[in-house]
DNA sequence: AACATTATTGACCTTTTGGTCGAATATGAC
DNA sequence: GTCATATTCGACCAAAAGGTCAATAATGTT
C-alpha cells in the first residue's frame, strides 16, 4: 500500500528519481529538436536520437508513447514559445500597422533566436496541408498559433470582414502559405 | 551483330519500344512529384510511387538507379523551368526595380501554375543547408539556380558590391531565406 | 539492511522498404 | 514465323528502423 498522495502539481516537491527522470526527458528532447532539423523529421532515426542523448533505445519509449509524440510534444513546446512572444509586447500596438509590425518581429526574432525550433516548425509538408481537412493531431498545435494570431489581428480589423480572410492574413503573417 | 547506328539525338526517329519506353518514364514521374509533394521525399515510397503510376517496383529501377536519382532528377527538371521562366520577359527590364519585380512575378506564377513542383523545390531542410559546405548532387541544381538569378541581378549592381551580398540577394528572392 | 518502486538498458522481434533478378511479355529485324 | 532485343513485372532478399520486454541498476521507504 502506498500511505501518501502524489502531489502532481507541486512543483519544488520532487524526489531525486523524479528530477533525474526530468532530466533524462530533456536531453532526450534536446537531442531530438537536433536530429529532427538537421535530417528532417521523417528521416531522422530514434537510435540516432538515444545515441545523441547518451541514451538507451528503450529509455525514449519510456517517456514518449512513439516517435511521432516526441514530434508532437516538441512542436507543442515551439508554438507555446512562439505564442508567449507574440503575447508579450514592450508598449502595446495602437494600430493594425503596428500590430503587423510587431508580429514579423517577433518571428524574425524567433528564427533567430530559437533557430532550431523555428526550422522544426517550418520544416517540410505540415505547413502546406493546413488547407486540407484532417484535423491531425500534429497540426492542432499549429491551428491553435494561427487562431492566436488571428485574434491578436482581429482587435484591428472591422467586424465585418470575411473569417476567411482574416484566416489568409494570419496564414501570411505566419510565413505559411 | 547490330549493323546500324543509335542515332541518340534524332528525336523524330523513334521506335514503337523507346515511344512506350518514354511514357513509362513520364507516367513514373508524374507519380513520384504526385507522392512527393504529397508525403514528402523521405516518407515517400517506391512502392507508392510504383503503384501509382500503375507499374511493376522494377520497372522504376529501370529508369532511375535509385530513388534518390528519381528525386534529383524532378529537382532538376523543376529548376529547369523555373531559369527559362526567369530567362524569358515580355520587355526587358530596364531599372533594378523591374528586375527584381520581374523575378518575384516570376515566383508567384511558377508557384500558382506549377504548384508541385514548387513544393517540391521548397520542401524541407533541402533549402535551409545551402549555406553549409558539402556540394551533394542534390544541392548542385540549387546552386545552378541561385547562380542564375545572381547573374540576372548582378547586371544591375555596380561592380564593387560583394558577391556574397548578391548571393543574399538572391536568396532573398528566391524565398530561400 | 531489506524490500519496494521506478528508471534504464540493449538484445530481440516485427514490419517496412529499398533494391535485385529471373521469368514473362512486347517489339523489332529478317 | 523466328530469333534477338528491350521492357515490364512482382516474388524475393537484406538492411534499416520502430517498438517490446525481461533483466539490471538506481532510488525511496521502513
Amino acid at each position: 500500500m502506498v500511505s501518501f498522495m502524489k502531489t502532481k502539481c507541486m512543483k519544488t516537491v520532487k524526489t531525486r528519481t523524479q528530477k533525474k527522470a526530468g532530466r533524462t526527458k530533456r536531453k532526450l528532447k534536446r537531442a531530438a529538436l537536433d536530429v529532427f532539423t538537421n535530417k528532417g523529421v521523417d528521416a531522422a532515426t530514434v537510435e540516432e536520437i538515444t545515441e545523441k542523448a547518451d541514451l538507451g533505445k528503450g529509455t525514449l519509449y519510456q517517456h514518449f508513447d512513439d516517435k511521432e509524440q516526441i514530434v508532437i510534444t516538441l512542436v507543442e513546446e515551439a508554438i507555446e514559445h512562439l505564442i508567449e512572444r507574440i503575447r508579450s509586447y514592450d508598449d502595446t500596438p495602437e494600430t493594425l500597422e503596428e500590430m503587423l509590425e510587431h508580429l514579423l518581429d517577433v518571428h524574425y526574432e524567433f528564427s533567430v533566436e530559437s533557430k532550431e525550433e523555428f526550422l522544426l516548425l517550418f520544416q517540410g509538408k505540415l505547413l502546406l496541408k493546413l488547407e486540407s481537412e484532417a484535423t491531425e493531431e500534429l497540426e492542432q498545435p499549429y491551428i491553435r498559433y494561427l487562431e492566436e494570431i488571428e485574434s491578436q489581428v482581429a482587435m484591428y480589423l472591422s467586424p465585418r470582414i470575411a473569417p476567411h480572410k482574416i484566416r489568409r492574413l494570419a496564414c501570411a503573417v505566419a510565413g505559411l502559405l
